[in-house]
DNA sequence: ACAATGTTGTTCTATATGGAACAATAATTA
DNA sequence: TAATTATTGTTCCATATAGAACAACATTGT
């Protein structure tokens, strides 16, 4: 296709904005994050809260669904929605708390470690080619940078 | 409340995740800019199409819809109900394109660009709060990066 | 000990959202 | 010129998601 007279750069927004950081924050939320949310759910038919469990619990061997939430910042009935569809899914386990019966402490199974890893593989990649813009000494200054702002964020009221 | 036994450092997650970098534009992603979204709906009473044609055309004088599909990467049906809502509200006009039958161009009215000044000032605020952990310095790197890893999204297939 | 408050996990409901299909129009190719 | 292909904006539909309210249980303060 020819490039039309009345073609847009459609960049040049990302410093016209008024609050031209966050905006790009914003940006690479919705070109990157969010459509790879949608590659999970497509490829390994997980939703966005399925994943999270998977994940928090790959790194955390005993959780519970609150502790999920709050790790995740998503809000407790999608995890707990999540929750029974993975221990339908064979991917968790779950076992009351003898100690406090409102809860119960979840677990990943075997199933669920090998999902995560299939998963996880495929993010590794995704990252990679996400920061390949970046040379090494920029990834790891960013690498600091974000990890401050992440920290900060996680300090937020919710 | 008092710290429990069990209770976890729910940060720990941001280094031991496979994807460190991905992950926490991810976290920033959920814990910021998504509940910045819900402020402007709740606030404001606008969805995040509906923002975003506000943004854009408050940035540039004219747009199709499928532009600021384009500009912001959402999905052109969103950006079409948006359109509908916005021209009720009064805070976009739209002209057919004489020259393309098919389109028309979008932009923004008055009270259009009082309400963008209004969500502006808002996101203005919020932006400074998050970056307020970055010195200034910092703040100038995490600048540079960011800008190189947007424009690189951009350039992205969807 | 008891009342008040907080927490956990759940269901119900409303809504924002994206994909698919479509009609109208334009651009491209044979 | 005719036929094919692409683009724009739209409607329809399915689904992910968040808020609110709730019941069960735990904690706190008096």
């Amino acid at each position: 296709m020819v490039k039309k007279k009345g073609d847009l750069d459609y960049s040049n927004i990302f410093e016209a904005v008024e609050f031209p950081d966050a905006y790009k924050v914003s940006y690479l939320a919705n070109a990157i994050v969010f459509p790879t949310y949608e590659d999970v759910r497509k490829d390994f038919g997980l939703v966005r809260a399925e994943y999270h469990l998977l994940l928090c619990l790959a790194h955390y061997s005993e959780l519970t669904a609150q502790d999920v939430a709050r790790i995740t910042r998503r809000p407790r009935n999608s995890i707990s929605r999540a929750v029974h569809r993975m221990l339908d899914l064979g991917f968790l386990k779950r076992v009351p708390d003898p100690s406090d019966a409102r809860q119960a402490k979840l677990r990943i199974t075997k199933e669920g470690k090998i999902m995560h890893e299939k998963i996880s593989k495929y993010l590794v990649a995704r990252e990679a080619e996400i920061f390949s813009v970046l040379s090494e000494s920029e990834r790891r200054q960013f690498r600091g940078l974000i990890r401050k702002l992440a920290n900060f964020a996680s300090t937020l009221k919710r």
